[in-house]
DNA sequence: AGGCTTGCACGTACGGCGTACGTGCGTCAA
DNA sequence: TTGACGCACGTACGCCGTACGTGCAAGCCT
C-alpha cells in the first residue's frame, strides 16, 4: 500500500496535530517526522527550515477563519462579526493561537483579514487615516484578549484558575485585588470579549464627524 | 579581588542584559554563565530551572515599571497615566516585552499595577463587576498594542517596515490594502497607541450611570 | 582545637534538539 | 539506454537543559 507522499501541506497538518495535543513545547522536527512515520531529514525537502514550518502553521490557522459578511448589514453588525469570526481561532486552535499573533506574516493568509476590515470601515465613511487606525486599535485588542484567553498572558489574577485563597495576597497590600478576588479569578470570555468589542465599536461610531459622511 | 557572589539578582540582571542585547533567542544557562564568568552549574543554585529564571526576568522587568498615581488627579488622567506607564515596558526593554505579557505571573510584581488599577476605577464610581470588566479590557488593548510596537505580533502590514512595493499586494485582490498601502506600512507608534487609550477612556467615561455614583 | 554540617562553585555526562551533508533509489526525458 | 533529477533517509556536529557527584571553605557544636 502506498502511503500518501509526503509534502508541506502534510507536514503543517500534523504539527498542528502536535501542538493543539501536546502543546507548542512538544513540537521538534524528530517529533513530527515520527508523527508522520518518516524520517527527519525528510522534511526538509518540503520546508527549508522550522521556523519556517511554524510560520506555515500559523497561516493555516488564520486562513481557515470563516468570514461571513453581509455587505448589507450595518456595519457595527459586521464589524462585530468579523471581530468574532477572529477569536474563533481560539476556539478550532487554542494551543496554536500563540503562534498565530507572534508571528510576522507576510503571506496573503494574513492580509484578507485586514482587506475584509478596511472594507467594512471604510463603507462606515471612515477616512484612510481613521480606519487603519480603528483597525489596529481593534487588532490590538483581539490579540490581547485571545492571548489572555488561551491563556499564556498573565491573567493578573491572585491565583490561578481558582478560586482565590485569602492567604495567597495581603488585604493591607492589596485591598482591591483582595476585596475583588472572585471577580478576578473567574472569567467569562465570551461576555468579557463581546463587552470590550461593544466599547470600542460605541467608541468608533463616535468619532469626530468631520471625516465621516454617513453611517453605512 | 574577590568577585561579587552570585546570587539570583545578579542572575536576572544578566539574563535581562543578554536578552536586551541579542535577543530572547539568545539566552541559554551556558551563556549566562559565560556572561557572568562562572560556570554552567553554579546558576542551578540560585534558580531552580531556566523557565524560573525567565519567571524571574519577567517579574524583574515588571516591576521596574514606575507608577507616579496622583490620587487628587481626574480618574481619566490617572487611567492614561497607568496606561503610559505600562507602556514604559516597550522602550525601556523592549525585547524582554514579549516575555512580560506572555507568562503567567503568580507574584506581587504581577499583582501591584492591577491593585491600582481597580482602586482608580472604583474612585471613578464603577462597581466591582465593571472595574474589573474595563480593566481586563485594558490589559488586552495594552498587551496587543505592546506586542506590535515591539514587533513580534503581525503588523498585516504588506511588506515589512519600508514603504510597500505595489508588486507585493495584488490589487485586484486587496484593493483597501493596496490603495492604503503607505498609512499601512509606517506606524506611530506613540500616537496609535494615545489614539486607542483615548477611545477606551471614552467609551468607559459613558458606561450606563446606574451603578456610578460620581465621576471621580 | 577538632570534627561535622552546610552551602556553593564546578565538571562530567546524558538525552534531545536543529540541520549540513552525503547516499541511494525511483522515475522520467532524451 | 543513459543521464539527470527528485526525494527519502542515515550519520554526524554543535548546541541545549539539567541530573548527579565532587571538593572546598565557612560556620557551628562540643
Amino acid at each position: 500500500m502506498p502511503t500518501e507522499p509526503l509534502s508541506r501541506t502534510r507536514i503543517v497538518a500534523a504539527a498542528i496535530d502536535l501542538i493543539e495535543r501536546e502543546g507548542a513545547d512538544a513540537v521538534s522536527m524528530r517529533r513530527i517526522a515520527a508523527d508522520l512515520g518518516v524520517g527527519v531529514m525528510s522534511l526538509y525537502n518540503h520546508v527549508p527550515n522550522k521556523d519556517a514550518l511554524l510560520n506555515g502553521v500559523a497561516e493555516a490557522v488564520l486562513s481557515q477563519i470563516e468570514f461571513t459578511d453581509d455587505p448589507d448589514a450595518h456595519w457595527t453588525d459586521r464589524v462585530r462579526m468579523q471581530a468574532r469570526a477572529f477569536r474563533q481561532i481560539a476556539h478550532g486552535h487554542p494551543r496554536s493561537t500563540m503562534l498565530v499573533v507572534s508571528r510576522q506574516l507576510h503571506s496573503n493568509a494574513g492580509l484578507l483579514p485586514v482587506e475584509r476590515a478596511l472594507a467594512t470601515l471604510r463603507s462606515a465613511g471612515f477616512d484612510g487615516v481613521d480606519a487603519v487606525r480603528v483597525l489596529r486599535m481593534f487588532i490590538a485588542y483581539i490579540v490581547g484578549s485571545l492571548l489572555r484567553e488561551v491563556g499564556v498572558t498573565p491573567t493578573f489574577a491572585p491565583s490561578h484558575r481558582q478560586m482565590v485563597n485569602p492567604d495567597d495576597v495581603d488585604p493591607t497590600l492589596f485591598p482591591e485585588v483582595n476585596g475583588l478576588a472572585p471577580l478576578l479569578s473567574s472569567c467569562d470570555h465570551d461576555a468579557d470579549f463581546d463587552f470590550g468589542v461593544e466599547l470600542l465599536i460605541q467608541a468608533i461610531a463616535v468619532l469626530p464627524k468631520r471625516k465621516r459622511e454617513g453611517t453605512r
